[in-house]
DNA sequence: GGTAAAAATTAGATCGATCTAAAAGATCGC
DNA sequence: GCGATCTTTTAGATCGATCTAATTTTTACC
């Protein structure tokens, strides 16, 4: 079998010449425009189908504004909370026929700045960003000058504006603290406090809002470190002392179900001895034993609203900002078991 | 504060006015050029400085062959699996300035094949791959018409050819049977056989071989649904038969952990009563109570050498077809401990 | 049949870079 | 001081589409 020779790409002005008519009619036709003649368009999309004709987006972007493209930049994307969120932007991004960039700024700002500028530079039309740790500033700085749109996903840096998608942290703890309460507990620690991004903020203000909206001590937070480990020492001075918790909420499933496996391998059994709440809602948290109660976060639907967000401002940018905030509900599995039970 | 009037970018031409040189002498600057005498160099990045020049990327690649952009076609990136392997893939990526498209088929060969048309249309410079389930040669025949270069990770299309990474599942098996015989376990299941696609294929032929291998009997498989459940009835069934397994391997982390939660809620002692072990490591694994000894199929390593291997390709189209397979590792935790413990 | 209005098509400039091939400038030996 | 060589810079064509403004064709109506 001899090697096709150079494959040199069809491009519109081929399939004008074969079809007989200007590019600039086959142009419209490919944009799919009602200002052709159907007889014409027939013509037209025949000799594309027979000479191979791939659409040169690239080309197409140099004249246009939108290059039908947007970035995600991601604050670590091994994290199956993020995954989930991805899928959720690829939904709406398939069914606008928009195509998305990934990046992972693994909490790094300088590594999230050089990805901004390049995502620029392949002029995609946008981003969806979830600010890496210790983002300030000068992250939506760069954006203007970039003058890039974008919407802040989960976190938002420091007096921050524009728009904005999260999940109600404070008001998910506050359903699960009610729901420790009417499960007869009061002793109730919160594992992963932290203050590295408005997310751990949230969370810990709706906890220290929550334990005073029931008139119960609050002292009890056991610091977390990156957002998936916690400080064992600490925990393990608040169990052995002399006034320890009954259950916990932590920062998300993840830690929680590290809890869990701390709490079993020291002899608590889960749901009677103790109460455990996670958060987010991974599919792990339902898969685990005992089934985790927890605070659905959505990450899917949060990228939804984010991809469906950015694409509203893309068509109207002068828009005003608009901060979604959804709704986090409690899940209640085995491992906040009423103790009666 | 006025509003700044239309803010037309700045080009290369422009840049060149400013620095008193030609379009063709900053273009050269910009790309770092050596011909280019030093002071000149200096003058002209003084001026895209003062500027606010932006690179347009898309503008050059239509004069280049490379854009410098790949996609990444993933079966399900919800899978936290994917989502350690994409952390790999922009790994090589960020080193190498390269920015990755990223595309959920969602086990869809129609969806798959649309995502892969937009990303040739965006011109990237080739695709890594996981085939849908159900993706046949017209797979890889789409991507030679389209003439986009591509690596398959995980899993490849029945007969199909062309550069490959995955892990070596089969032999990470046998080491897992090992394991298990040298523990006293002689009656093992495994728990997730399927033969949608080459890796679970691979996965079963694995645990023949092995149990053969060590002259044990091998019907005890157990079905798998969508790489994350299994057949509970048909585990039920084996697990209250006449001669019940006493061990599993699981086609994946998800599954064993699931099987765990399983066998608990059935009051075994898992590591004492029954030895689970499941596949690819994930984080998860680690933080299960008990920890869950797997084999660790090193998804971010699978990524960095798809991407690498990609590179490779690009730079020489005409250079053999490479398979890698990455070694699987047991790694043994408390979930499989010995009975004697 | 003639003309106005509507529909369909098109020529040519344009987006912002790269590439080629050649020109201009610097350096050197003798 | 002069050609040869090396270094540095550049003009102009080019990639493959879109866009504007105009032209051509068709339809409608009296």
């Amino acid at each position: 079998m001899k090697k096709s020779p150079a494959p040199q790409p069809v491009n519109l002005l081929d399939v004008a010449r074969a079809a007989g008519v200007s590019r600039a009619t086959a142009s419209l036709v490919v944009r799919g425009s009602p200002l052709i003649a159907p007889p014409t368009r027939e013509r037209v999309l025949e000799a594309m189908k027979q000479l191979g004709y791939i659409y040169n987006r690239g080309a197409a972007n140099l004249r246009q504004s939108r290059t039908h493209t947007i970035g995600l930049v991601l604050s670590n994307i091994a994290n199956p909370f993020f995954s989930e969120l991805t899928a959720g932007v690829d939904d709406v991004n398939d069914a606008n026929d928009v195509v998305c960039f990934i990046a992972n700024s693994v909490e790094s700002p300088e590594r999230q700045a050089r990805q901004i500028q390049r995502l620029r530079e392949h002029n995609v039309d946008g981003v969806i960003i979830c600010p890496a740790i210790g983002s300030n500033d000068t992250l939506l700085e760069d954006l203007q000058r970039l003058s890039l749109p974008y919407v802040q996903v989960l976190r938002h840096v420091p007096y921050g504006s524009g728009d904005y998608v999260a999940a109600d942290y404070a008001s998910g703890i506050e359903k699960a603290v009610r729901h420790l309460v009417e499960t007869g507990r009061q002793k109730i620690m919160f594992v992963g406090g932290m203050s590295v991004h408005s997310a751990a903020v949230a969370r810990l203000d709706g906890f220290h809002r929550a334990m005073a909206l029931h008139q119960l001590p609050d002292d009890m937070v056991v610091a977390g470190k990156w957002g998936n480990t916690y400080d064992e020492v600490e925990l393990d001075r608040l169990l052995l002392g002399s006034n320890p918790p009954d259950s916990a909420i932590c920062y998300n499933d993840i830690m929680a179900l590290a809890l869990m496996s701390h709490l079993q391998r020291r002899g608590y059994t889960l749901g009677d001895d103790f109460a455990v709440i996670g958060m987010d809602d991974l599919p792990q948290a339902a898969a685990a034993y005992p089934p985790l109660t927890t605070i659905a976060t959505n990450p899917r639907m949060i990228g939804q609203a984010a991809a469906t967000l950015l694409q509203k401002r893309l068509e109207a940018p002068d828009r005003p900002t608009e901060r979604i905030i959804l709704p986090a509900n409690l899940v209640i599995r085995a491992s906040s078991e009423t103790r009666t039970s």
